[in-house]
DNA sequence: CGACTCCTTGACAGCGTTCAACAGTAGTGG
DNA sequence: CCACTACTGTTGAACGCTGTCAAGGAGTCG
């Protein structure tokens, strides 16, 4: 069976508070935090705020690898350089954390962290070619939904930092069809929007379970 | 820009060149040689034959992680228990080689072994993930393409050993639809079948470049 | 020979995309 | 304060890519 964003993200968390960080950045919401290819010099975590990270086509297609919110930890790259882009999609705090010495191998520790590390991320990876190559668009948006409430719901509620356009290209579809078939959960009592009638970012979650039936 | 199989499959073999294996094992095509969830003991190392690994919805629907060919190393799992099955495709030889002892911590030298054969795993899904979010039926043909001749190309010709059926649950697709991709590139002229009139598994590419621009 | 597997091909349907219009909110500057 | 613009999100209508359903050929095996 596949294993939940939330039981990932717990992972990280607890493997967080064994790393020793270094630094702190702010970035403002839509700014890059590194490029594909560039080098890799740190780990992030997130203090405060969320990120995207992706890859693009040359043409302009986006597939969104992960959503990032506090206490998550990326750029994990065991290469020279990274593998994607990523961005703050809202204002962010990150603290950063060394990578161990490029080139010299890393002491075990180190190295055992940096092998879990990169096996969640796999795992993650795995969860979502299967949602990317046979779920359906109902099904995609119900795997989203219980992926970030796993996350990031604190107050009952379930404050989005991303945008339909974001989230579409997380799930292989368009914002068009997000939007619907956030629509069709709505009508069918499962959720209800929160915020304003339009940057309908605050949904809460009515009835969890049928959520879960949605999603096989 | 992605890094192609051919890339990762290299390195793949310069690793296992290293690695101590420590038995022999033999499948028939479509027998199962680990299962979902099961406990994983050994990583697997193909001496011949073809391996695929997969995971299952509970309503059959099949995603195609990987498949594995001569030199490929599958069944690198960090935790207690295999995350997808793996199944010979067709009659396959197999190296074990024994995991570190669980629950103890490996010895550096073994630790940083496995960090890169997940990290050669991740971007494998990684690129995995784009094609099957972003990419269009002919699009996914084509890379198919491009990463088995990177991998079993021998004399001239590429003799799959997976069937259209696996061609479609690795790419995200129906077996109707590879099989429509495949007859439309030989009416352009950029591969033709060489076997018998059905069980066309014998590819010769006639033109690399045209079906390389057909990736973006 | 008949049953079976694998593949191809055609016709059609439907899911998701594309194109478009519209609404609500925020920011800017007169 | 209000116009104007920009941005995000929703919704409708039409299209088209891919899936579904079906038929048929070619090869294998008992």
């Amino acid at each position: 069976m596949l294993v939940k964003g939330d039981a990932i993200a717990s992972e990280l968390n607890a493997l967080a508070r064994e790393m020793a960080f270094c630094g702190e950045l702010r970035y403002r919401g839509n700014t890059k935090i590194f490029g594909e290819a560039e080098p890799a010099e740190y780990l992030y975590q997130i203090v405060k705020g969320a990120v995207r990270t992706y890859k693009l086509l040359s043409d302009g297609r986006r597939q969104i690898r992960a959503f990032h919110v506090p206490g998550d930890i990326f750029g994990v790259e065991t290469g020279e350089v990274h593998r994607f882009t990523a961005e703050a999609i809202i204002d962010t705090t990150v603290r950063l954390a060394n990578r161990g010495r490029s080139g010299a191998d890393h002491d075990a520790l180190e190295t055992n962290k940096l092998l879990k590390l990169v096996t969640l991320n796999l795992q993650h990876a795995e969860n979502q070619m299967m949602l990317l190559g046979r779920k359906n668009s109902l099904e995609k948006v119900a795997a989203f939904l219980i992926e970030m409430d796993g996350r990031l719901t604190t107050t009952g509620a379930l404050t989005l930092p991303m945008g339909r356009r974001d989230i579409a290209d997380y799930l292989g579809l368009t914002l068009e069809t997000v939007s619907r078939e956030l629509s069709r959960l709505k009508s069918l009592g499962i959720l209800n929007f929160k915020g304003k009638k339009t940057q309908q970012r605050k949904i809460v979650l009515l009835d969890r379970s049928r959520l879960a039936e949605l999603d096989p």
